[in-house]
DNA sequence: CTGTGTCTGTCGGCCAGCCGACATTCGGCA
DNA sequence: TGCCGAATGTCGGCTGGCCGACAGACACAG
């Protein structure tokens, strides 16, 4: 159940870092602002050095869908670089940040290179699968309380910074987001939340959740997992 | 929107297709028959010599989501073996199949050897990643009626055998697996199809589905991409 | 500190789609 | 060939969750 960051960066030892770093452009990327977007040639692949970006994919309906957030020492925009083809989503800047990007070429080269490189990268690939599989199936087997209970446990597992029992989700998520990430709407995200709160399952500290309880959460989210059958 | 099915084998070069072949074990695997399961350890990465395989991942509720169809030629099997840990998915034939099976440590021998196998298993997570992702949204943003059609252009674009202007659906699906696919019931989707064959979408001949009209049913899953707005 | 826009919380009405139930048809196997 | 289980088709009733609507509550710029 535990997804590895799959930290591209960290995991290379320092002498390809440095021959990474020595190919790569380096570049500033305001809160807001896109590093790709949909639609995109496609033909460079990035790394995030400080910062948080968020992958999303635009809905025929026009609105995007959060596929995952990028953290530090991670890379992005991989699969397009080796599948060919544009672009399907877009990298968006959640806050500052720093990104190292690279063109496909010169991260091919890199890959011959630096054959360790070549793992991290089906690793990163494999464990992001791993995830939309996940939520493929949340999606489709889940009603609309159940989904958002497995979203929040799959945030707090990847991007949560434990304190003690409780896990601060450290992205920033508004419901309307979070309705879009799986297929409800704000407001049914807003009485689950409430709920929940009321449970004591999480707080709120200045817009950012808190997990109080990832038993119960747990609990919450196999609790309707039996559809009840009769009697 | 075209997936290139990423035919590992087929793209492989003569000689390297018979180093691979030398390293495998081949296994003749009987129709309902698991290659591997969710749950298992995930230490040896697949070829589909012939035949046809569903690629399924249960759900908190029992049942088994197809993913997606492996195809003669593909690899399959790969993420588990890239990223670590047991199979989250289980691999049965759909029919009779012969299978080629690699240990993790001669694939990755394999690749070290054949820096061309290295690109292809990166394209082949990268078009599934993406498929996955198209799934995903369509999951959170479509109504059912749509989810259906859509997913039936997803399967004739990868699986369909074109004929003139009609494809075959040369996958086999009960209304059930389709359901389970598209997050709705049996019932919908029985409803829906009747829906498309009385329009002239599609048509079934034993069992199979025909899409008569892409175009139509194109545009049936675009009609209620806006949701009506006001007015 | 005040305006402005975005985000959160809550409610009632309504409908897509779920559920159970049953009839029918198909296709594979004895 | 006939039988049986699985798959398909169809129907009402019921309800989860969507939709619109509106009222606070922040956050931040000026």
């Amino acid at each position: 159940m535990q997804h590895t960051p799959s930290k591209f960066l960290t995991r290379l030892n320092g002498v390809d870092r440095a021959a990474l770093a020595a190919l790569a452009k380096a570049r500033r990327v305001p809160r807001g602002e896109a590093i790709f977007s949909a639609g995109g040639p496609g033909k460079h692949v990035y790394f995030l050095e400080s910062g948080k970006i968020k992958i999303c994919q635009p809905s025929s309906s026009g609105n995007e869908i959060i596929l995952w957030f990028c953290l530090p020492g991670e890379i992005f925009g991989l699969a397009e670089v080796s599948h060919g083809g544009g672009r399907v989503v877009s990298a968006i800047a959640c806050e500052e940040s720093l990104v190292l990007s690279l063109s496909q070429k010169d991260f091919l080269e890199f890959l011959t290179a630096h054959p360790e490189a070549v793992m991290l990268s089906m690793q990163a690939l494999s464990s992001r699968l791993r995830v939309l599989g996940e939520m493929v199936v949340n999606l489709v087997s889940d009603d609309a309380n159940t989904r958002i209970a497995k979203l929040l446990l799959r945030l707090a597992a990847r991007y949560g910074k434990r304190e003690g029992s409780i896990v601060h989700l450290d992205v920033p998520l508004t419901h309307e987001e979070i309705a879009s990430m799986v297929g409800t709407t704000r407001q049914t995200v807003t009485t689950a939340i409430g709920q929940f709160r009321r449970q004591g399952v999480l707080s709120i500290e200045n817009r950012r959740i808190q997990i109080e309880s990832e038993d119960l959460l747990t609990e919450i989210s196999q609790a309707a997992a039996q559809p009840a059958k009769h009697r």
